[in-house]
DNA sequence: ACGGCGTTGTAATAAATTTGACATTATTCT
DNA sequence: AGAATAATGTCAAATTTATTACAACGCCGT
């Protein structure tokens, strides 16, 4: 990476002048469409030109490149610096850090595990998903593993408020199998589960499901076993530059369903909270807004 | 070109279940950076994904095509369709969802929140309270409140495993004077505080500064009275477009504590860790990886 | 108009990539 | 637990692709 922010497009046209005849139809038919035309096979793209094979050849060692695939080569990389630039235009976050401070770099990745995690979703399974979590007609059970009981709580104590008849189980305790004796058709379940996949989630899902239950995945990109008992699954990027996992995707995605099922429920909603507030207020377990 | 608007990333993406572990994980690695890594050799793209070439043969005759050349050139016209195509439809985040739909909007208000949040830190601030969070030679207490113990427990559950002597406390339950019994000079208390800000929160936080204990505090642009108390203050921006708030901000400091304190404490963590696993397996908590 | 020089194309060679056959390993079902 | 089946990887053959050598063409100056 010697030339940081020169494209080959620029060069190109850089050299335009100084081509020959073959070379200039064969560079404008480069910029034609690029840089796809540059990234086939070298005959291809002499053809579409409408010059010979080693021109091309001649060319591309002209600009500075050993050959055809390292030109390409560069090419590809221009595209993948691209298809992350608009996002993550920032090449640091906080300012006077190192870009390789540990605050950039998991910024970095995070930004990039919702951009992954999100170009994922169709808007329709989510909107299906929040419609389901927020139908009053069915309980919610809510569901969270070792780490991921606190994604699942997140959810849960928001849930609460907007909508009745919830209730957060953890598949570590040993009380789990208690709550699925209730369990009956058409029933929802919300389940955490991403790696390392846990045994107890499973075996829960697992009776859920034949119990005629909804459910509702959340896992990551490798997808949690469960995913094939679930009627909806999102799966979300966790990879961090760090021995464990970020959870930041999920925990976004847990947020927009609590954004969209207060909107489904607002009537319902509204009056729920106020009455919270009013609990509240009670037990002075707040300070007063300053 | 008989598929007018399906993409082979959206193909792939249906395909996903009925695909094998390794044709997955190439996949998964294909849309790593879509459409890059697919337009380079066939080689480079099997080593990248951790798998052999034939797999990658067979994966995109499974697709549909002829071979992997064929493939290749649908990338390509996929790549000249959408840059012919002047409206950059990348201005929204999950694709085929109006740029109003909850993801999008979330989301943006999401990466914003980040933005503003990693700007206000200083990267020494962050450093020394890392440095604090993680010596061993004093105790730590992670305090959170109603909502905000979810992110105090997920930092303590890593926490945990990192280093000896860490103590989750949840301010909000009765039993937490107790634990103050024994806090003595030079303690480290991590507080989550956001509003609404809780009264029992901030006692706590007056018991501890009391005793001398050292505190770091994570709440939002309006700051806790904690603040006042806390040695070092890290404010999220925690707006939303939602009657509630976005953690989002608050757990990307938290996760990059939790590697940044891995970093530090590296030798003991790795030991621990080892013996983590080790205990899971015994209690089969989990299933083997797949 | 002719010789020289730079440019371009043809064809053969060399290198690489892709594909197919087979052995090995993992997984599923009984 | 073991047999059957599917999945995956290794290796070699075949095809495609890039490169090189060389010949032909056109352009320019004298």
């Amino acid at each position: 990476m010697a030339e940081p922010t020169l494209t080959i497009s620029d060069r190109i046209q850089q050299e335009l002048d100084r081509l020959t005849r073959a070379e200039r139809q064969l560079a404008h038919s480069i910029l034609e469409n690029y840089p796809a035309s540059g990234l086939g096979p070298l005959t291809a793209l002499a053809e579409a030109a409408n010059v010979s094979t080693p021109t091309v050849a001649r060319m591309v060692q002209k600009l500075g490149f050993k050959g055809y695939p390292e030109f390409q080569n560069e090419l590809r990389e221009e595209l993948k610096a691209k298809a992350k630039n608009p996002i993550a235009k920032h090449d640091t976050w906080t300012e006077g850090a190192p870009s390789g401070h540990v605050l950039n770099r998991f910024t970095d990745a995070v930004i990039n595990n919702i951009r992954h995690t999100l170009g994922q979703i169709e808007p329709e399974t989510f909107d299906r998903a929040c419609a389901l979590i927020a139908d009053t007609a069915h309980p919610l059970y809510i569901v969270g593993g070792r780490i991921t009981h606190t994604m699942a709580e997140y959810l849960f104590l928001h849930a609460q408020i907007i909508r009745p008849r919830v209730t957060h189980i953890q598949s570590t305790s040993n009380a789990w199998p208690h709550y699925l004796l209730d369990v009956g058709e058409g029933d929802v379940f919300v389940i955490f589960d991403v790696r390392r996949y846990e045994n107890n989630t499973l075996k829960l899902a697992e009776m859920a499901h034949a119990r005629g239950a909804k459910i509702i995945l959340f896992t990551d990109q490798w997808r949690s076993p469960v995913h094939s008992l679930a009627d909806i699954c999102f799966s979300s990027r966790i990879v961090a530059p760090s021995a464990w996992d970020s959870a930041a995707a999920t925990l976004l995605l847990v947020e927009s369903v609590i954004s969209s099922m207060q909107d489904i429920n607002w009537a319902d909603t509204k009056d729920r909270a106020e009455r919270l507030e009013e609990m509240f207020d009670q037990t002075r377990l707040f300070r007063k807004f300053t």
